[in-house]
DNA sequence: AGATTTATTGACAGCGCTGTCATTTCTATC
DNA sequence: GATAGAAATGACAGCGCTGTCAATAAATCT
């Protein structure tokens, strides 16, 4: 037999009421009071029915996480995230994976939140930037979140990194180990990453003077297939690159793979740096230099911000939080080191 | 503002209970009367209100999925499984991340599913092994399914794959293609898989009268560095084996990169065989032959089990489910095909 | 046709909690 | 010590649905 807050008052001799405000924090509670609701409830081993919370507050504790497949690492670490946020505050995470492919996004989601009333949404790319998504969950007045979204949406914050200054910093640290002539493969068109990291390579070349060789730019598209194609013609060149720069790691292990078919050993005949940290990047040989995205806490500050609203005042726009480059073998070159 | 049952009953000008009726695909309805409300509730748009349901029913409409952190790859497969017949059913999946390392994994279950009624548990591996989560679940009175446990438990229902058949397989498909020196790299020791597939593996090459050399089995751990570890001692005997089954993907990946370093080309000197399907299978050079999984049909299953329960009589402990092996580049060794 | 069974429908309470508002108790003030 | 105001507490309705059981309508049987 499950223990009711009519339990705990009976215990504590107050009202259901009092149980409720001690077991919610709210004010007005005597000290005495709220210790004796405290211990009752302890003793009883007192927990909620979240269904009876949610339907007399008209709230349901759950947040829902909408993805569109991107790699499985990528949502396997949001959902870790944003789990974490959810249990300290005791609420639920439910997943829902869309195909955005299938015709009408915007049909699904609307029938799955009609049906779920959920009290917020994380949206994950490239869910984030899809119009019909935004605009029922606009209509259903479901608060939302978007992850790393393209555009920004007036009134609504978001989380994301600093891509560009990520970027930067990769090209910066092969230019620091005396790399001049650098390789870059893009990302898919399209994506909203690709310009972003493009962008920060371009940066820095220019901060060190370095001239953007215009041979040395490849197009890829994120997948390991492209990288490998991309490799090809990078390393083809009557000057080849020193050293490469994918702008993912599936794409960076063709670069290695055509490295070694190539006899080019990595990092002494070539560097190269990825991005994201996938697994792949500690499975390949050498270890990948890399990016690591704060997807955890993207994730975590996503479902924060839907359990916990900042007031209003003090609504930044979007909140950007850190990332790391991690430095492995791929880019241990032996040159000189001033950094 | 939500529509209600009660507009529905008004306006198909029945009862609440009726409508309730219909919805709930119960028996006793005069067809003109669900005609009438099942017009009616679509032309309000009706939904149901999952908490007033929960709360009435004493039913929460959710299943658990509890899991520690095996790869991203597999939950993530068993998360699209499991919410498919979610969808089907009107259900929802809550994920929770269990850290069994941190001491009492059996707590954080208490605690959480104490909060959180959900009507079904899945348990993925190791989990599903674990005896305080079990106990717990039981005393509890949850009902679950085990996903590919190690051990039976009498009276539940548990999904799983062949993996003695599906190593036989690989091991068989190995020997056709003219293999008589096969290499076997075992997996985590501890982990119920292990021995399963080092079974199949003995039964395929007794069934084809070939000796085990045991210098040919290795052991491993299931990562890629073990599968490394392992390549280099059976590639450095005298007479090293044609082909090498590692009984999960990471390790064949250590396998082909070893090969690779040492000059040796896969697949026409040295033949692969992996477990898993994992995306890397597919981004390796050359593609590897392994063994999928039915990992989402496992979800799907166990997910299913928990939302339809079988009738007692028909109960069988336990639903295997059909793997496949896919053939890819890693075997291609161009030799004798009596296939 | 009347009696009996069976199918169909509805009235109503109540699931376990919170919101609202009334009531009681304390604290500060003069 | 009386009074106003604030703090603490409680009574009660009701969130939206389903379970129970009673009432009614239809079908079946003598």
């Amino acid at each position: 037999m499950k223990t009711t807050i009519t339990d705990v008052a009976r215990l504590a001799d107050v009202s259901m009421k009092t149980v409720s405000r001690v077991l919610n924090n709210e004010p007005n509670v005597a000290k005495k009071t709220r210790e004796r609701v405290l211990s009752a409830a302890k003793e009883l081993r007192y927990s909620p029915n979240l269904a009876a919370k949610g339907l007399a507050s008209s709230k349901s504790y759950l947040i829902a996480l909408l993805y569109d497949n991107p790699s499985p690492n990528y949502i396997a670490n949001i959902q870790k995230g944003a789990i974490k946020a959810c249990r300290d505050n005791n609420y639920y995470l439910v997943i829902e994976p869309l195909s955005m492919a299938n015709a009408n996004a915007g049909n699904e989601v609307e029938k799955l939140l009609e049906r779920l009333p959920v009290d917020g949404v994380i949206l994950t790319p490239p869910l984030c930037d899809d119009k019909d998504v935004l605009s029922i969950l606009r209509s259903l007045n479901i608060p939302y979140v978007p992850v790393a979204p393209t555009i920004e949406i007036n009134g609504v914050s978001s989380v994301k990194m600093d891509d560009v200054q990520a970027s930067f910093e990769m090209t910066e640290y092969l230019i620091k180990r005396g790399h001049k002539k650098i390789g870059f493969i893009k990302g898919h068109r399209g994506h909203s990453a690709t310009a972003l990291r493009y962008k920060g390579y371009e940066l820095a070349m220019e901060k060190f003077n370095l001239k953007i060789d215009k041979n040395f730019i490849a197009e890829g598209d994120f997948s390991f297939k492209s990288g490998v194609e991309a490799a090809e013609n990078l390393l083809g060149l009557n000057e080849p690159p020193t050293a490469i720069f994918a702008s993912n790691d599936d794409m960076a292990a063709g670069v290695v793979s055509v490295a070694s078919r190539l006899g080019l050993e990595v990092p002494t005949k070539l560097s190269v740096g990825g991005f994201d940290d996938t697994p792949l990047a500690q499975i390949l040989f050498p270890q990948l230099t890399t990016v690591k995205q704060p997807i955890y806490e993207m994730g975590q500050m996503a479902a924060n911000l839907l359990i916990n609203p900042p007031a209003k005042e003090d609504v930044l726009p979007s909140y950007h939080l850190d990332h790391k480059l991690i430095i492995r073998k791929s880019t241990d070159n032996q040159n000189i080191l001033d950094n």
